[in-house]
DNA sequence: TATAAGAGGTACTAAATGGTATTATGTCAA
DNA sequence: TTGACATAATACCATTTAGTACCTCTTATA
């Protein structure tokens, strides 16, 4: 459960892995085109995208002799859905609340 | 923008991290009360409070000679409306007819 | 008031993990 | 067969994590 999410996470930590999802939603990209819009080597780059399959961020198929990534909208509904966990807390005035409640308890 | 949401994705990137603020968000907490439900020193735990204060994800406020720590809705909210860029992946309806669409155009 | 105990803060260290570049190897279409 | 693309292995360096030890500050009490 949790757990799933782990990868994700890590996935995410990272500002270039940010950056090449947002590239991915625009098209889909070779390992080539992505490497591209980074000054790192294509190696660099190609590590980044694993870690986002071992996300579940992205997908990646072969086409050819060149690989295509696609961004994967499940995992990153997944990701987004951990945060329902705290879904009690966007409601500003149950936050008050909530805080209120606590005050008179202490 | 985008960098105000390095903080928080790096101190969501730890699975003890995610833990604690399941536990605030059932109920404020000293540091030594967080460290009770986990099998490290009060020093870890106190570093993993810090990373998740830089990334505004919890507040700290000093009582007497205790520090109480707060889960930070607003942090938290910030954090879901990153994926927010993806909308249009949500729906299915969308991501089923880009598809098709680049099914076309190759 | 003096002092001991409790809560928290921090510096230092070691181990683990992560990021990148380099180099070498493999694959496939023209 | 050549050149573009991709993969694998290695090495180096930076960052992260957790533990130990010691420090300050607050509170309680002899």
């Amino acid at each position: 459960m949790n757990q799933a999410h782990q990868m994700g996470f890590k996935a995410l930590a990272d500002p270039t892995r940010r950056g090449i999802l947002h590239l991915l939603a625009q098209q889909d990209m070779t390992i080539a085109e992505v490497a591209d819009n980074f000054q790192m080597t294509r190696a660099a780059v190609k590590k980044h995208l694993t870690v986002l399959k071992d996300g579940d961020l992205i997908t990646m198929q072969s086409v050819g002799r060149t690989r295509v990534n696609t961004l994967n909208p499940d995992g990153l509904k997944q990701m987004r859905d951990w945060f329902a966990y705290f879904d009690a807390f966007w409601d500003d005035r149950l936050a008050t609340l909530k805080s209120e409640i606590e005050k008179d308890i202490k």
